[in-house]
DNA sequence: CTGTAGTAAGTTTTT
DNA sequence: CTTACTACAG
């Protein structure tokens, strides 16, 4: 075989050890994705195995997308038989015929986060709980943690431990709320996204019969990004795996970037352990970047403890040092980049797509538009609010869930007024408890409404239930595009948004008429089979918004590190290298976290190929208001000696920014300025005096009150004497104990509340 | 039941 | 700056 002599000694191993378990160790830049290709090659040319009993799952549509379009290249197209997908879309396609098994309907709905946080708040509220206390987004997340470990309502209420925890946590009832959430999505027909792969689980716990079917097709299993796998998803993999015992995993422990959603480094980690006759292959030599550029990222991800033994190293020249940026403002480390780029373009005749910005927090992507739009580069972020979050295209999905799952109680709640349609929440209330008491459908209660509510709102439900009624023939009759086009025409959405002639209304008509031409698009692709609208359904809840086509222009790409995995560009800037926003404040809790922000960290700078630019800002626009901000302590971490601190900051905006936050230092405010060790003029000897709590977290300073007392991380503690705005500043008087009155700059301040 | 005005609180990453 | 929720008038 030719194609394999392009593959160093240690790719082909991995490539041609097919049978029996595999860890493939593959550091970043390593041709992981090649290799994982020619593997496929292999099996299908070399040792006959069928395509169709091949299963590869990976962690994004896009990657699956990339890889069945390299085999497809390399292998024909014999090759596109193989299953290849993200788990949940894999699993989500296999419940969708085994689902009546476990007790689901087969059209069940796929809830996304906004629905689940949803659910949370009304049942919050039903058990008449306080909202602050049980915020959705915590418990939506402990409930999700629970439940990629596999950890059951039952199993949860009965453990001691959770039990203590939550009790610590002031949070007894999280048991009742985590039974009560699980019952409602399955009285909606609806599975979450954790549901998919937990009642994946269930599933094959529970009907051996049905396991076993999928272990003779699946005769061979590759599972990429394994460090970022959960128990769930692991678990599945094994199962599915215990036959023929033939499963690939490959990942790199360095680049576990995904513990906030389950991931369990510990997976890779401990592999071998699960199977002691494990063939373990590491590709170590990095083909993507310069000698710099791996010498820098080593140097941070060496500090980590959790790590598996590697050495990742290149045969690349030393390259540019990596350019540090510093910037007084967030606006000026925008412009920077996007002179830098304009200019490296030019000189270097690069194109916009060999550029890449990446951000912690997508909120950083606006600073970075507004200088790229002025120098007229074109650019496309990936990510951010997604397509599929806007409210209008929400509203139109939700009247296809609810045509196609009438009990789906969310999709339910959202249309059942809007259009306005005189039914208000007072008696959607009285439906859903109606539903609720006489253990009733959904559809069934509403297609009654005179028996349980009377009145005005009855008769116009019964108008509602009409036209539900219409919509489900149509759907039946008719292919995805026609039902929902006719939906969206007879529901009245599209008449109310093309009323609505403000720019942002034009907006939203435009995104309804996009939805149905990708509707179009879906119908028309010879190679999806069922064209009904409930496929289109379950195929959309687990798109994001990095899976829709974006016009094939030459342009810069802005994405967070966390979309930036697997991507490679000639030019990286990582944008933002300031404390408490990369490293994230809200990771900091422990040694494990800051781990997991080096990786993140790590896998930023090995995403480039040539040249690599670290950039931070002094002040910073967040929430409205403008924050101070340090260096992050990554850059002191990584090796000094890959660095060279460059860019001339402007003086007048550098001297202004200094002076704002009363600073010295205006001075060297031209000619080259580097990170420096934090100055002793910026430590207040009062520090030294009074230490914070060690509970101290700086709170939302928006309700501080007169009389209020307070905390300062500085100064100690002290009473707010008076609250006063001027600008877009608020400034808080405060009297401390020790340090007699100050007045400080709330958006500067970071304060704790004392109550 | 609807619309408006005002208050409170949240801001990490993704399937 | 945003979004979600509440109170109150019509």
């Amino acid at each position: 075989m030719e194609y394999l002599d392009s593959l160093n000694p240690e790719q082909r191993l991995a490539v041609e050890h097919t049978d029996g378990p595999v860890m493939i160790i593959a550091g970043a830049g390593s041709g992981k994705t090649r290799v994982l290709t020619y593997r496929i090659a292999h099996l299908i040319y070399e040792k006959g195995v069928d395509a169709f009993n091949i299963l590869s799952l990976t962690f994004t549509n896009k990657a699956a997308a990339e890889m069945r379009h390299r085999i497809e290249t390399l292998a024909g197209l014999e090759a596109r038989n193989t299953w290849m997908g993200t788990f949940h879309s894999v699993f989500a396609k296999i419940l969708r015929v085994e689902a009546p098994k476990i007790g689901y309907p087969s059209n069940f709905t796929i809830y996304d986060s906004d629905d689940s946080k949803s659910l949370i708040r009304t049942i919050v509220k039903e058990m008449r709980l306080d909202d602050k206390v049980y915020k959705a987004n915590a418990v939506l997340s402990r409930i999700s943690g629970a439940k990629n470990r596999l950890i059951t309502w039952k199993v949860y209420q009965d453990d001691p431990y959770v039990k203590a925890d939550d009790e610590a946590a002031m949070k007894p009832k999280m048991g009742e709320i985590y039974q009560r959430y699980q019952d409602r999505l399955f009285k909606a027909g609806a599975m979450d996204f954790d549901d998919l792969l937990f009642n994946t689980n269930v599933l094959f716990r529970d009907h051996l019969d049905v396991l076993n079917k999928y272990q003779q097709r699946f005769r061979y299993v590759m599972v990429d990004e394994f460090q970022d796998t959960n128990l769930s998803q692991y678990l599945i993999t094994k199962k599915l795996a215990a036959v023929h015992q033939n499963i690939c995993v490959v990942g790199d422990d360095a680049q576990s970037i995904y513990a906030f959603r389950g991931a369990d480094i510990q997976n890779i980690l401990n592999f071998e352990k699960d199977y002691p006759d494990l063939f373990v292959v590491k590709l170590e030599q990095n083909y993507r970047s310069t000698k710099t550029i791996v010498d820098a990222a080593n140097s941070i991800i060496d500090k980590n403890k959790a790590q598996l033994k590697k050495n990742v190293w290149t045969s690349n020249g030393e390259g540019d040092l990596i350019e540090l940026i510093k910037a007084s403002t967030d606006s000026e480390e925008g412009r920077i980049v996007a002179s830098t780029i304009f200019e490296e373009r030019n000189t270097k005749k690069l194109n916009n797509s060999d550029f890449a910005i990446l951000y912690r927090t997508n909120s950083q992507s606006r600073a970075m538009e507004e200088a790229l739009r002025k120098l007229n580069l074109t650019y496309k972020i990936v990510g951010g609010l997604s397509f599929y979050q806007r409210k209008e295209i929400k509203d139109l999905m939700a009247y296809m869930r609810f045509t196609v799952n009438p009990v789906d109680e969310e999709a339910f709640k959202r249309i059942v007024n809007y259009p306005k349609r005189g039914i208000g929440d007072t008696s959607v209330d009285k439906i859903l408890v109606a539903a609720f008491d006489h253990d009733m459908q959904l559809w069934e209660v509403v297609q009654n409404a005179h028996s349980f509510i009377g009145g005005r709102a009855a008769s116009q439900l019964d108008d509602f239930a009409t036209m539900i009624k219409a919509f489900k023939i149509e759907v039946e009759r008719k292919d995805a595009f026609e039902a929902a086009s006719s939906i969206a025409k007879q529901s009245g959405l599209l008449r109310e948004l093309y009323e609505d002639k403000t720019i942002e209304g034009l907006n939203r008509y435009e995104n309804v008429q996009e939805l149905l031409n990708g509707i179009k698009e879906y119908v028309d692709n010879e190679e999806n089979e069922d064209k009904s609208l409930g496929s289109f359904l379950q195929e959309i809840a687990l798109l994001t918004d990095n899976d829709r086509d974006k016009d094939t222009t030459d342009s810069i790409t802005l994405m967070t590190i966390h979309s930036s995995k697997g991507l490679e560009f000639k030019q990286v800037f990582v944008v933002g290298l300031e404390e408490d926003l990369f490293p994230s404040q809200m990771m900091m809790q422990s040694r494990e976290d800051l781990e997991e922000e080096r990786r993140l960290f790590y896998v930023a700078a090995t995403r480039a190929m040539d040249k690599l630019y670290f950039t931070y800002a002094l002040t910073r626009y967040r929430y409205g208001r403008l924050l101070n901000c340090e260096p992050s302590r990554f850059l002191e971490e990584v090796s000094p000696d890959c660095i060279k601190v460059s860019k001339k900051v402007s003086s007048k905006e550098m001297s202004g920014a200094f002076r704002r936050e009363g600073l010295p230092g205006t001075s060297e405010s031209s000619g080259y300025i580097g990170i420096k060790k934090k100055p002793e003029s910026r430590m207040p000897t009062a520090m030294k005096i009074h230490t914070p709590s060690p509970d101290f977290k700086p709170s939302n300073t928006n309700n501080l009150k007169a009389e209020q007392l307070i905390e300062h991380p500085k100064f100690g503690f002290g009473k707010v004497q008076k609250i006063e705005t001027e600008g877009i500043n608020r400034k808080a008087t405060i009297q401390f104990e020790h340090f007699g009155e100050k007045t400080l700059l709330l958006s500067f301040a970071k304060l704790r509340i004392i109550d």
